[in-house]
Order: structure tokens, then C-alpha cells, then sequence
DNA sequence: TAAATATACTTGACACATAAACTATTTACA
DNA sequence: TGTAAATAGTTTATGTGTCAAGTATATTTA
């Protein structure tokens, strides 16, 4: 696997339209690795990305909350979140509670199996965090902090 | 749209447990908001991102190449590439052909349409990447790439 | 208070990532 | 030469992103 997208890479590198261009695939390539290593993680679990992420919303909010408030809180999109919370129920770590004074309104709560399994996943987390951004100096990753911010202003801009 | 995004990344902001936590999740968020930049100007002419990868590689190579190789120099899967080739080869845009030497070996070559389609979106996407990375002077570029493949690094070797 | 509108989801359809298992063909080697 | 192993690609199944359209309940307004 490594090997293999290590020739990728080697394959595409062909010189670059403009500097502007190299820094965006560079960001994006860079993304696809950090991804695909916190996936392989969750999946020792058996979460995904999403799943995870849902979980650690719920943790951190400490009270039940609607679902689309959930799917506010994470890249998903609204049609996505239902299937997301329906396979989180299915395997016990969430639970969905209806709103009795608005009967719209559908609340999902963790469980303790789901804070269990959160807190399992805690340390490696962490530790994947820092191993990732293990090779840059504190300062060095404050410059990266300040340039990834100042790409984002540019997308929030225009929409 | 817009509001929205500003909106969650409001309420995701608390304190961070590391530093390294800060950069992994900054890094992820803008690779997001830009992947979904690209997204929308491939939608517009009816590509999904991974389909106008694929044409790209072929353009480049001008000529046919066989299917797993062009699954090993995208990200993706090689099962999913199959669909990928069915879905581009039902727009019109690519064509198999059965290599008569090794009839094991499938090549798919990218056809005038393709080739008009990518040629529409040339100057489009040049403009995209100047535009995303427009607030980064030609020093931060420089700066963000290193710091960007010093993270790839980290990446690649326990992988 | 009845009808229009808004809100909170859910369903259905399609594209893609990913893994496991399968088919067809070729190559290696015993 | 004939069988095992490797290679190229496909099928199948599950999870998710995304869009368009639908349902149920609540709110607004005429």
C-alpha cells in the first residue's frame, strides 16, 4: 500500500501549470493521507469518519441533540445524517428520542456504549494527531495554522 | 450555504486538546471547502471530481492506457474504477478497447468529447487554483508547500 | 379558523470509496 | 505439458455524499 502510493506520486509529478496550482494538489494530496490514516483507526473500532465524528459531537455537546442540529455540526449534508444516526442506533451507541412538545423534532442521545467506545479511542487519537504533526516545530505549526486559515478566508469569501 | 458553514465552524470552536490536533482538523477543514470549490465548477459541466481526474491523466498520456493503470494513479480503489470508466464511456467521453495481445487487458482512450470537455474547463480551473491561492504571497506558497510535504512525510512512513 | 407557508426530518436515486470474492487470461515451473 | 500462481478486471455489498422530492407537524396569515 505504501509502496503503491508512493509510485503514484512519483507518477503524477509532472511540472506544475503554476505555483498556485502545486500548493493546491499538494493540500489536497496531503489531506487524502491525514484521511486515510484516521479512517484505518476508526475502522479498528468499527466506526467511520462520520460516525466518529457524530459520536464526539454528542460527547462534547453532554445533552441529546436534534438531528439536524448534528448535521449543522458536521460537513453532512441534511439526506445523509439519517442514514448516519440509523446505523449508529443499529450498533447501540446512539439512541433517538421524539420531542414531545414538537413532535418534528427528533433528539439522539449517546450511549454508554458509545461513550465507552469513544473513550477507547481517546489515546490513539491523540497520539495520531501528534504523529501526524510530529515533524513540525510549535512554530512551524503556527505558520501552517496561518496559511491553511488564510486559504480558507479566500473559499468563505465568494461563497 | 455560506452562513451555514461560517455558522458550524463557529460553534466547532473550543478549546483544542494540542496543537497538533488544531493543524490536523484546520487542514481538513480547508481541504474540504476546497474540494468543494473544484466540485462545483466540474458540476457545472456535468463531471464529478474523480471523472475529470481521469480524464486528465488520459489528455496527459495522450494515449489509451490500461484500466488499473489508471486506478493506480488516481486515489481510487480498483473496484470502483470500473464504474468510473462505465459512467465516463456512457457520457461519451472515453472508449474501451480490448488489447489483442492480452485479452486480459482493457485500454480506455479519452475521445474528442472528452477531450472538448476538458478543454472547456481548462481556463476555469486555472483560475480556481489562482483564486484559492491568491492570498498566499509567492514566499507563503513556497512556505506551505514544505510544511505541507513535511507533513506527507510523516505520513508516509509507517504507512 | 381555514389555507398557505415553514420546519424537521425521511425517502429515493445516483456517484463514489472500500473490502471481499470471483472470472478470465497469462505466466511460471515442475 | 500440465498445473499452480500471478495478473487484469469485474461483481457484489456496505457506508457515505449529494440532490430532488416527499411527509408530518407547526406556524403564520388572510
Amino acid at each position: 500500500m505504501s509502496a503503491k502510493r508512493l509510485q503514484k506520486e512519483l507518477k503524477k509529478r509532472r511540472p506544475f501549470e503554476s505555483a498556485e496550482q502545486e500548493a493546491t494538489l499538494n493540500l489536497l494530496r496531503t489531506c487524502d493521507q491525514v484521511q486515510i490514516r484516521f479512517a484505518r483507526l476508526f475502522r479498528q473500532h468499527d466506526l467511520t469518519p462520520s460516525q466518529y465524528n457524530i459520536l464526539r459531537i454528542l460527547r462534547g455537546e453532554g445533552k441529546p441533540l436534534p438531528i439536524l442540529e448534528i448535521a449543522d455540526r458536521t460537513v453532512t449534508i441534511v439526506p445523509g445524517i439519517t442514514g448516519l444516526i440509523d446505523r449508529l442506533e443499529q450498533a447501540g451507541l446512539v439512541r433517538r428520542d421524539r420531542c414531545l412538545q414538537d413532535r418534528r423534532v427528533v433528539y439522539v442521545a449517546i450511549t454508554e456504549q458509545g461513550t465507552k467506545t469513544l473513550s477507547e479511542l481517546d489515546k490513539p487519537v491523540l497520539a495520531l494527531h501528534k504523529s501526524l504533526m510530529g515533524p513540525l516545530s510549535p512554530i512551524e505549526l503556527k505558520d501552517l495554522n496561518r496559511l491553511l486559515e488564510k486559504v480558507r478566508e479566500s473559499t468563505a469569501e465568494n461563497s
